[in-house]
DNA sequence: GCTACATCTTTCAAGGTTGTCATGTCCTGC
DNA sequence: GCAGGACATGACAACCTTGAAAGATGTAGC
């Protein structure tokens, strides 16, 4: 490895002057400048951001915390995350918690170690004391831990109306809700939340199914949405709470011989990929994912400042209507 | 942030003390590492692995280069990474190079600068040289770029001749393949070659379709499926080069009237969630995410140590048959 | 001829940790 | 009564970089 020593022997000054033009500061003689950059590209030379980063007590890397990168919705945000953190200059290091608290708390301690500049935490922890206690730029994403730690989130409650009354004027009367599942924490849950409300003050008939804990882990939904159903067998407007669930309830309304839309119109959240690929395309909610990771950038830079930073952010999202509806 | 310093001055002994009792080096009466391990405590002691990294000259980080983490396929695989890394005690420092030949060469200085143990590129450059002059472990996954760069892939060959195997087990007549592009590094080319070796042997009429460079970059591949469909009227056995492309295939048969599987039948490659998901659910091609990825622990490891490395590992995929075969 | 200042470069300490070597005490064995 | 080892801790340099301060040179102004 050449380091700035081998860089200064073969200019023949010293490493401090080395530094010196390597971040142009104070005086330097064009002439040795000219030595000196030429020793560089000749080793190659690379600064050392690890001797960098210790004594600025800074290291432009912010720990990301997602339950799984497999999931599409989390690749979409951690896809945008790395393209603004590139942006402004800063490396992502990512954490999958896999749901799981204990390996959360571990990486929350790892980061911390590392010297992160800050944490975006995706990831659904019970347990807030160690990351309050951890004194670093921290914020989380649809997730409300406490009024220390600024949420970022789409404006999951405007999405659930959003759906409610697109299903509405299509006529559905018989509707039902089925959610992922529903940590008291988690601002998603908002979404059942405004589409209930619609429904509710529209008059019609409505039901609401969650899914079990564990099937929200291994994203495995079959038997709870068989239940929701056979429990309903004359609904004819399903609102899902994520594409991924939208496309099971569809696949399970083919296999009881219902058509989409055409005897069954449904609807999904997040606007990943398999809502424009499967056949009908999901109709579904466009979470603001670019405006999010902004926001969650300026809220950690503000952090950084010691500035005050609002507890919540709340982002407008949009209906993208397709052919499930 | 606490220190060595501090907790040395709590416990009353130097930092040299507490760093033995820290690395449990050395003797270390069972009373002052007492007072030390307690001092630790009160304090909230994490050391510093900057610090650790700048001395030991290893970061325990491994950069992952990807074109965009939010293609489903290199979350399954980034997924997989983490998971590995965790487990061996590495972090993962993630960077989406977009397909950007730039892009890609200033992530590769980025992570020399960083001074990761390792790197895993798992995108298309073509640009060789910088990544060879890195002299950093380095491996790609599924490009062959030089003979010093161990290769780790799936069978894609194989995989390719087992989809052209089931199709005409399934009888189909009429064969052809989609390819989603056709970089001569990418190994993953040899699906397609796989695929016609054996509809060649079998003496069936087969045709084969690239899609444009551009679209694969958008992952919008319409105008060359429709051009690929409108050429072959009576085809009645797709094999698309990727689960993605299988999804707009389905798409534009339907709105073609025809049926799949009845009237056509569809297989895909990778076996990412949307596989599963699609209605009907597609044939497709398991890769073997997690051998692979252990594989290329391995050979990092292997690589950091000097040791010799194969030049390519190619791992056994498995015919996933789902319901649109 | 001297001061004052601008220009250019070096010396030294620091950031947090670790490894080497030195120092010191205590015990065992002869 | 003392050599030789085990045990226990400390001082110091090193990893690579930066910043403050000091030193060195040149030159303009009086």
């Amino acid at each position: 490895m050449t380091t700035l020593k081998d860089v200064a022997k073969l200019a023949g000054v010293t490493v401090t002057t080395v530094s010196r033009v390597l971040n142009n500061r104070g005086y330097i003689s064009t002439e040795t400048r000219g030595k000196v950059m030429s020793a560089m590209k000749t080793l190659d030379y690379q600064p050392n951001e690890l001797a960098r980063s210790l004594i600025f007590q800074r290291s432009r890397i912010i720990g990301v915390i997602v339950p799984s990168i497999a999931h599409p919705f989390f690749g979409l945000l951690v896809n945008a995350l790395e393209y603004e953190a590139a942006r402004r200059g800063y490396k992502i290091l990512l954490a999958n918690s896999r749901h799981d608290e204990e390996k959360e708390l571990a990486y929350l301690d790892m980061l911390k170690r590392n010297k992160v500049d800050g944490i975006i935490l995706a990831s659904r922890t019970t347990e807030t004391k160690p990351f309050l206690n951890a004194n670093l730029p921290l914020l989380s994403y649809d997730r409300e831990l406490s009024p220390d730690i600024p949420m970022v989130s789409a404006d999951n409650f405007e999405g659930g109306r959003l759906i409610a009354r697109h299903l509405i004027a299509r006529d559905c009367r018989n509707l039902l809700y089925i959610s992922g599942s529903s940590n008291v924490r988690q601002y998603s849950n908002q979404r059942g939340n405004g589409f209930l409300e619609v429904c509710e003050a529209s008059g019609r008939r409505f039901a609401v199914y969650e899914t079990e804990e564990a099937s929200f882990n291994s994203q495995q939904y079959e038997a709870s949405i068989a239940k929701a159903l056979d429990a309903h067998p004359q609904v004819d407007g399903i609102f899902a709470s994520s594409d991924v669930i939208a496309a099971q309830v569809i696949r399970q309304l083919a296999a009881r011989g219902k058509k989409v839309p055409d005897d069954v119109r449904v609807a999904g959240f997040d606007d990943v990929q398999i809502a424009s690929l499967l056949q009908p395309a999901l109709t579904t909610i466009h979470q603001p994912v670019e405006a999010m990771v902004i926001q969650m950038f300026e809220l950690l830079e503000r952090k950084m400042k010691g500035a005050p930073t609002p507890a919540k952010t709340i982002l407008p999202v949009e209906l993208v209507v397709r052919e499930s509806t």
